[in-house]
DNA sequence: GTCTATATGCTGATAGAC
DNA sequence: GTCTATCAGCATATAGAC
């Protein structure tokens, strides 16, 4: 499937001539398989959020606390997003699709169950943030918005990696485990210094100059 | 400034005719302000960066330890980023419109001096954390990647975000608080429980069921 | 300054040859 | 199944009236 230049300009901006190009072939071969553009546009995410269950689901398995099975599942999640970017990306597109756009009532449909799968995708994380609260594993946070803020610390990656500075799969992994490490345990120091205790951030915006 | 509407579509799902349409107007008034598409957008793109810039800076210089500068930046942030979504979404468009696209010289250039301001935007943030390191206000965390991995939790909800469901400044606030606590204290409970001294996630991927 | 044509090119989709 | 025309519609941009 080299239906990924979706990814590169976008669904709007990629011709189905620019697809056929790619794939060495012109638009008679990608209509004969698909009925519209649009209809290719949901196969493809409907994969990438396969790729995105069958990383995550494992990695919800694991054996440990709370926070250890949360954290594991967001770093499998973060290897599925650097490793199939090119997917996700289209994955990100159609979220952003449903938010607006899909016009007619066929498309909103499809959109609906593929947008009902990204919920319970994000369900599974939530799922996971509840049994680390009753476990006393998850910090005193808002569990949607965190995990939505845990999520998008990932999936921001779409945006700024680029995978051709990529050396192999071995510099995917300590990017995830750097931003695994860096949401789960935050960024404050953790230990014995006056600022760990502090529970919320200061909000004075008083000016030093 | 009614060029909000590459926010709800993307650049190029938005066809002038719509933007002189929530204008209240035609295509002739646009044209006579702005010689093209996508210098209109543009302009909407250094519009949402300087916003970002006013709303940051002054964060940078409230009194208080690195990571207490470090929160209070991103809690700026976040709150330019819920109250401005509409121009930010279109920075985040023209981030990735730089990553590929661009094509003619011009316009290349125009998206390179709108790319340097984001980096010097991001340069903040990492400036303030190499502070906080010297401080040992901040955690063992590679800070380039741990500066995105922030900034991308925030952003993220520009997708996420529905203006509609917002009962005011409040709700924002409440929404950027909560995000800013959970990317800078993490959702790993803090205090004495065993689970706060493990310093890495677990990696076994061994099942139960 | 703002509007109403209008030119020009591109794109999604179709029909039919091979 | 895949390719080569080809249609019809839409979008950027321009020219000129008011």
């Amino acid at each position: 499937m080299a239906a990924e230049c979706f990814m590169e300009q976008g669904f709007h901006a990629t011709s189905i001539d620019d697809v056929a190009r790619r794939l060495g072939a012109t638009k008679g071969r990608i209509y004969h398989h698909y009925p519209s553009k649009i209809e290719l546009f949901f196969d493809v995410h409907r994969a990438g959020m396969e790729l995105l269950f069958s990383a995550v689901e494992p990695a919800s398995q694991v054996d440990g606390d709370g926070i250890t099975v949360l954290a594991a599942m967001l770093e499998a999640h973060a290897m599925a997003i650097l490793e199939h970017h090119t997917f996700e990306s289209v994955v990100a597109q159609g979220v952003q699709m449903h938010r607006f756009g899909a016009t007619t009532p066929a498309q909103r449909e499809i959109l609906n169950e593929l947008i009902g799968s990204r919920d319970r995708f994000e369900a599974m994380f939530k799922k996971a943030a509840t049994t680390a609260r009753k476990d006393g594993t998850l910090a005193n946070v808002d569990i949607s918005i965190a995990v939505k803020t845990l999520l998008g610390g990932i999936q921001w990656s779409l945006i700024w990696y680029r995978p051709q500075s990529d050396t192999g799969p071995k510099s995917r992994r300590h990017l995830a485990e750097q931003m695994v490490k860096t949401l789960v345990d935050g960024v404050r120091a953790r230990g014995n210094t006056q600022a760990a205790s502090a529970p919320a951030p200061a909000r004075s915006t008083r000016k030093r100059g």
